[in-house]
Order: structure tokens, then sequence, then C-alpha cells
DNA sequence: TTATTTCTGTAGTCATCACTACAAAATCAT
DNA sequence: ATGATTTTGTAGTGATGACTACAGAAATAA
């Protein structure tokens, strides 16, 4: 029943790590993100953090727990989700716009790799990893409903048509988004998935 | 100089193919189109192809020159390119609207796996693979490209208003096919993506 | 000090990776 | 028939995959 998350904070007993763990998990989780889960290897993983293998294995179990600690500091280390432009916004049509923008952004920061991990870090998946790729999936999946939930406050709200189809609109923003992510790891410019995501607001009037 | 395109005609000598060619590389292009070029292994592809490894590598080669095989295929295999709608519609709203509803069935026919190959098969790649990686972002690029150029012929052809930024527009259509194979292998089904098809034809009204 | 605990480095495990050596088998040419 | 040619099945190759055993090192606890 111990709790194994071995926080960083002062250990009590034995020999010290000798690496910094949020250091090392920064270094997985930039490897990670690059190659995807399966593409990147223990050995990649052990000379990128600096460490030895044991080392890994003592601090973080195995490869895919490791992936799940990264996945969660992926998530972490972004500070803005899409309910945060909700609420920071009042109508809808802008908060969406401003998310749009937010995730061309991130999605081409020159200072980690492009696009989106939860996107693309599981596309090749031999079946031994269907767990992770699953969890991925579901990620994925909650995003699109949460952006269909907002939408459906937004009609609710009235400041989209009463016949707007919620499920529909929050499909059609998804495709675009995981789509940038292909255009971003394809060299597509920052500047112009900016563009993408201005293009991509005139869906917010459903006109047919 | 000897063209080693071991044709399916009649062989003249030696120990004839024990196998159907053709048979074999519809099986291959099933598992690179489902797991992707690395997550294949020649295990599997032996496997799934009922034939031995010396068999594989007599008729293929060896493993990226049966992906190109295989990519060769998937693309004849498509019996519908971007220009055939351009072609076979008079204006170019119309082309778009059959093109985005045609990427859609494809992309979740159920006689094959779930979205598209090209977009799929090396988002996770080790650099050894590198060189096969580029070649499916190089189609990409390419079929980007002609959206383009035929977004520029609609312009030119006053179909679209003359300020359209065509390859913005070309962009974010590619964004939304892309991300259309994203959902479509996390299961979004065949009408969801038919519906995001067409909530996508108001893109093409440029009104900002 | 000594004992206990925890981490590290080395060297290994076994499975799987892409790929191949080689002899037997099956065809064609003569 | 005999020989030339090509494919096949078996049984490998060395490299790399994730992971681990184990002894020693470095800390705390007594």
């Amino acid at each position: 029943m111990d709790n194994d998350t071995r926080s960083t904070a002062t250990n009590k007993r034995g020999r010290p790590l000798a690496f910094d763990r949020d250091t090392a998990l920064a270094q997985a989780k930039h490897l990670f993100w690059e190659l995807g889960y399966e593409a990147t290897s223990i050995n990649d993983l052990t000379q990128a953090m600096g460490i030895s293998p044991s080392s890994l294995y003592g601090a973080f179990g195995n490869k895919a727990n490791l992936f799940q600690e990264v996945l969660q500091n992926y998530k972490d280390s972004n500070p803005y989700s899409i309910s945060d432009f909700f609420e920071s916004h009042s109508d809808y049509r802008s908060a969406m716009a401003a998310y749009l923008q937010h995730v061309a952004m991130r999605l081409t920061q020159p200072d980690h790799p492009l696009g989106c991990m939860v996107t693309s870090a599981t596309i090749n998946c031999k079946p031994a990893s269907n767990e992770i790729a699953e969890q991925l999936m579901q990620q994925r999946t909650q995003q699109r409903t949460i952006l269909q939930h907002k939408i459906e406050q937004a009609i609710a709200a009235q400041q989209l048509p009463p016949k707007t189809d919620a499920e529909q609109l929050a499909n059609t923003y998804s495709a675009l988004i995981h789509g940038m992510t292909i255009l971003a790891r394809d060299g597509v410019t920052q500047d112009e998935l900016l563009q993408i995501s201005a293009t991509a607001m005139q869906l917010w009037h459903q006109t047919a």
C-alpha cells in the first residue's frame, strides 16, 4: 500500500539520486515527443537523460511507466486548456479564436519538438503497446468532448445558431487541430499555422 | 543495367513463384497501412503474406523496397486524385466538395485499414528510417501543392475572390484532411467524417 | 563504528529485429 | 536425360529491443 512516487523532496535514507529527476524527465519527454513511444528506445533514453539503465528503472519503473510520467508532465506543462480560454473570454467566438491561435503557437514552439505529443506519439504501434495507444486515444476523445460541450454552451447562450450541430463542429475543429500537428512536423511554419487558425474561424458561422 | 522488377508475367527460367505476388503485396500493404512502417516486422509480413523470409527477400529485396512497392500500389489503387475531381466538375466549389466527400469515404472504408497510409505510416520513426519518412512527407507536400494550384486556378477563373490566399486555404484543407485520418483511426464514423467534409465547405468563402 | 537502506555501474539475460547462407526443389533450355 | 536458373525451407547471423542480477558505493540510523 506504499505510494511509490519517489518525490524530488528530501530523501530520507540510502544513497541519494545522482541526477535531477525533473531534468531527466524533461529529456525523456523531448525524445518521446519527437520520435513517439515505440521508436524511442531505452538506450536513447539513458543517453539523453545521462543515466544508466539501472538508474532509469530504479527511478521510473519501466518504459511504459516512464511514459506515463512524461505524459502527465506534458499535460501539466501546458498552462492553457480549452476551458481556460472559454472562461477568460466573454464571447465564444473570441475564445475559440484565441484557443486556435494558442494551439498554432504551441505546435511550432522552437523550444520543444513539433506538433502535439498526444496526437503523434502512438500512431505507429505494435499490438503490445495497445494500452498506451488507447490511453492517448482517450485523451484525444476527451478533448473533443470538452470542445463539444463548450460549443453546446455557446448554443445555449445564443452565441451560435440553435440548429448548430455541436458534435459536428467539434469534430471539424478537432480534425483541423490534429492535422496541424502533421503539418507542423512536415515543416509548415508558425505563421502558416496561425493563418490556418484564422481561416478556420469561418467555421464558426454555420451557413449551410 | 537489368531491370529487376520481377513481373508477374510468365517467368522464363527457374522455379516459379509459389505465391501470388499481387496478393502478397496486398497483404503487406494492409499491414503497413495499419501499423506503419517500423511497427510492421518482417515476421508479421511473412506470416500475413504466407511466405518465408527467403521468398520475401527474393521477391521484394528488403523491407524498404517492399514498402516502396506497397506505396506505389497504394497510390495506384486509389482511382481518384484531386485533379480528377477538378476535371470532372465545372465549378471549383463542387469539385472541392466532391473531393472532400471522397476522402471521408475512403478514410473509413471497411475493406482496408482506417485513415491514409501516406499520412500515418511514418509518424513514429527512428532516424534510420528517415529516407522513407521523408518520402512520405514529400508526398504530403506535393498533395498540398496540387491543391494550392487548383485553388489558384479557381481564383484566376473568378470562382473565388481575387484576394483569396491560395496557400493558406490549401493548408487549411490539408490540415483538415490529415486530421480526418487521426479521427478515423480513433473510431470516428464515416457519417461523422462526411459531416466534417460538409462543414469544411464553408471555408470556401473567405470572409475575413 | 556498524547496520540498514537506496542508488549506481557493469555485465548480463532472453526476445525480437532485419537479413542471409545454403542446400534441396522446381522449373526451362538443350 | 543433363545443366542452368530461380525459388523455397531451414536454420542461422549479428544488432538491438526491454529489462535485470549483483556487487559496490553513498547516504542515514543506531
